[in-house]
DNA sequence: GCTTAAATTAGGAATGGTTATTATTATTGA
DNA sequence: TCAATAATAATAACCATTCCTAATTTAAGC
């Protein structure tokens, strides 16, 4: 039913190439770069496209924009709240707690959205300069 | 510096005595059955300022409306796919895990969100029903 | 390789949650 | 009581996202 598109390629191809965890403005901004009639509304359609057939995440921890993720291997994330990076971890949550919070709530639980927020060691460093009179 | 007023008490009490994690477009409508002229606007403002105090946390973690947790302690929420309802979780993340994930990512984390995802016991019981012939 | 139906596109208008603006009203300290 | 300041209602503006439409691409059947 789906057919192909230059346009949804190319913007599979800026999602899996990035290794940032981008908004839909980075990667139309991007995509603009090879294809500059490229439209902004493609971009979304298509993430919802991509996001419909399992090959993106959205993630929408965040208030504002949406950022997206080409990843799909269960994994978290960290935020940095003075920059605002968000990097990946490949932490696995114990399956007895998984068991403990199902009985506790009585919910069928088969999703998890977990985000860290600290401060990444870059910015961390920045901080401690700043500091220094 | 603030003012007392009287549409912040209302707002501040329906949060209170909400045991759901309700919108602002919800906490306008309690409101108004109270103070009829209340705006909209005063309500997002004073829910803003609510926060500022950290008298009320911001919850961000659907598309579209935020959701208003008046409850300060540290929690985490189950969510139901099927209907939206959203409930607490007084379940506390291991520190030896925080520990693992502080020391392989380097970052310094001072807060987790933490949101499961599953079919509550009153969805699961209806599509059971509705299962049957 | 054509033809044709269905999917996709660019561009722009519309939507909807949230924030900003402004003239007016309420609160509070002197 | 009287200013100074914060808060309000009403409404306009904002901005990320979605929807709409006519034109273009794609792909299947011949």
């Amino acid at each position: 039913m789906n057919k192909n598109s230059k346009q949804r390629n190319l913007i599979s191809k800026i999602l899996q190439d990035a290794n940032c965890h981008p908004t839909a403005d980075w990667i139309y901004e991007q995509a603009r770069k090879e294809m500059p009639n490229i439209s902004l509304g493609t971009v979304y359609r298509n993430l919802k496209l991509l996001q419909a057939d399992g090959k993106v995440r959205e993630l929408a921890f965040e208030k504002g924009m949406s950022r997206y993720d080409g990843e799909l291997g269960e994994h978290y994330h960290v935020r940095c709240s003075e920059c605002g990076k968000i990097d990946d971890i490949h932490y696995i949550f114990p399956q007895e707690s998984l068991d403990e919070i199902q009985q506790k709530t009585g919910y069928r639980v088969y999703k998890q959205q977990m985000t860290f927020i600290g401060i990444c060691p870059e910015c961390y460093h920045k901080r401690e300069h700043e500091n220094k009179p």
